[in-house]
RNA sequence: GCCCCGAUAGUUUAGUGGCUAGAAUUGAGGAUUGUGGCUCCUUAGAUGCAGGUUCAAAUCCUGCUCGGGGCACCA
């Protein structure tokens, strides 16, 4: 093989990481705050498969949902995907066995996920996703308490109120008054209700193209524009005064682009104009969970969608109860882009500036698990990759320092003693992680050794010692040193490790 | 898939077409057979890949790969 082939496969997959024992230390420190917060809310972990047939997904997720995936192929030619989510699986196991438990479920998961994407900040083609759901219960309390265990989790990690937030919609509102408004085809409203920054880009590239501007200097304009709203123009020099000129103008005509090119789109796909403009405002209506629920009440709804509205309302009673409702907004324009979604959905963001994507999204999926075949059993959960909010406390540098994990490093100072160093290192074993040095190194090299690891107590075996029935445990920071008896030393590490 | 920036030992980096690519740190061995983090010695280790221009390329050009940032997308 040449050099360059074997290069190339040394760098290993793009996407993919390798996990040195530093960088585990610190995904672990997030996958283990989940799995201990999870707990401490009684909900019980299980696992899939990293497998499933590519039907699965396709059923439940869309055929397009395919393009993002490994596909591998089965021995009987069948199409199989590395799971791209986890929350097909989960209702596969629940349509095969719910009748074994009692409901409602409280499961969580911490799965690899694989999606092929182009990677960027926070996002890789491998990762953990932490999944968290509630099934058998069509209540709001469920997804306040979801969303609950989320917040507790992000809180947990280290980010603090106010550094991120919950946004908070529910599908069916938005659906239920779309529908009432007498409109039929909903799913392409929502699809351009979600794409207003893009009609914002298009229409200033047009409107510089008219007035000569070359393509490529009208979409960098565009650019600045939609950066200068999310407050990072500062990135961009290099810009003469009539370029700055022109993008101040449309930063300030922005709302009024989005509003008129919204509802132009609108009427395009064959709505009147008075519809159009209620969509739009219905759908610009955000904010605290009371100011959304007021001013959404004073529309006419009509019935089904009044009722979505008191969902939400109950929805708010329960975050309030459990203490996050400072940590949500509602707001009628976001729409996750799951099929299977059905009512409330949530949506975790950073607020700190460092990361726009989203750390965490999850929804109320009623329907799911009854289209596997069986009954029909509500469900709500979450999914939370681990790299969107490690991306963010790497920025604000709240990732604990690592260490590696050991208590003691026992060394023998001699050849002789080895034998006995050992023993007492297996009896030490079954209470503390305990590094044994069996080479028969000089002490000198063993000190050094144990400070390069930054372990912060030795204890030395040496001949002197062990004819009184004694060890010398070092304190490797401040140098101290005592001479422990043996018989017992236990409760004596004991104290050491606790008061650590 | 698109756009911008980048790539020199494991890591941080010097080197603006010209001597054998230089250093620090890390790794390995030793000075030193019971007390370290100091010092000293020895040793190992790099121009991402493939072409092109040139008497001469780490340096200039093209393509690719990988990384970073952004767009689109985002289960």
């Amino acid at each position: 093989m040449d050099d360059g082939v074997l290069k190339e496969i040394l760098k290993g997959i793009k996407g993919f990481r390798d996990y040195y024992p530093a960088d585990f230390a610190k995904v672990n420190y997030i996958l283990d705050i989940m799995k201990k917060v999870s707990e401490s809310f009684g909900y019980e972990e299980y696992e899939g498969p990293s497998l499933e047939y590519a039907k699965l997904i396709e059923i439940k997720s869309g055929e397009e949902i395919l393009e993002e995936t490994f596909i591998v192929k089965g021995k009987d030619d069948r199409k199989l995907v590395l799971r791209p989510e986890q929350t097909p699986t989960l209702a596969r196991m629940i349509v095969n066995e719910q009748q074994r438990y009692p409901k409602p479920i409280r499961w969580f998961s911490i799965p690899r996920i694989f999606r092929n994407e182009t990677p960027q900040k926070g996002r890789v083609r491998e990762f953990f996703q932490f999944n968290a759901d509630i099934i058998g219960v069509d209540h709001p309390a469920a997804d306040a308490e979801i969303i609950a265990l989320t917040c507790n989790i992000i809180k947990t990690s280290g980010l603090k109120d106010g550094e991120f937030i919950c946004v908070i919609n529910s599908r069916e509102l938005v659906q239920s008054y779309i529908e009432y408004l007498g409109i039929e085809n909903y799913l392409d409203v929502i699809k351009v209700l979600d794409s207003k920054e893009k009609y914002i880009q298009d229409f200033i590239v047009e409107e510089l193209l008219e007035k000569k501007f070359t393509a490529s200097k009208a979409k960098e304009i565009a650019t600045f524009v939609r950066l200068k709203k999310q407050k990072k123009e500062k990135e961009f020099p290099n810009l003469s005064n009539k370029d700055k000129e022109y993008i101040n103008y449309y930063y300030e005509l922005s709302p009024e682009i989005e509003k008129q090119k919204i509802i132009e789109t609108l009427i395009k796909i064959g709505l009147d104009e008075e519809i159009a403009e209620k969509v739009y405002f219905f759908s610009k209506t955000k904010g605290t969970p009371s100011f959304f629920l007021e001013e959404i009440s004073k529309l006419d709804l009509g019935e089904k969608a009044s009722l979505a509205l008191e969902k939400l309302r109950e929805l708010a009673i329960y975050l309030e109860y459990f203490g996050v409702i400072n940590n949500c907004e509602y707001n009628a324009s976001i729409a996750r882009g799951l099929d299977y979604y059905t009512g409330i959905v949530y949506e975790f963001f950073d607020r700190t500036g460092s990361v726009v994507r989203a750390i965490a999204g999850g929804g109320r999926y009623d329907q799911l698990v009854s289209s596997f075949g069986g009954e029909k059993i509500p469900a709500t959960g979450i999914g939370m990759g681990e790299t969107v909010l490690m991306a963010i406390l790497e920025d604000l540098g709240r990732l604990p320092t690592y260490c590696q994990k050991v208590d003691f490093y026992v060394a023998p100072v001699n050849k002789k003693v080895i034998k006995e160093a050992a023993d007492i290192t297996a009896r030490l074993r079954k209470e503390f992680r305990v590094l044994f040095n069996p080479f028969g190194w000089k002490l000198s090299n063993q000190l050094e050794d144990a400070a390069a690891r930054k372990i912060k107590h030795m204890i030395i075996v040496g001949k002197r010692e062990l004819e009184q029935n004694k060890v010398t445990l070092r304190n490797l920071e401040t140098g101290e040193q005592t001479l422990l008896p043996i018989e017992g030393i236990e409760d004596e590490l004991r104290k050491i490790v606790n008061t650590e």
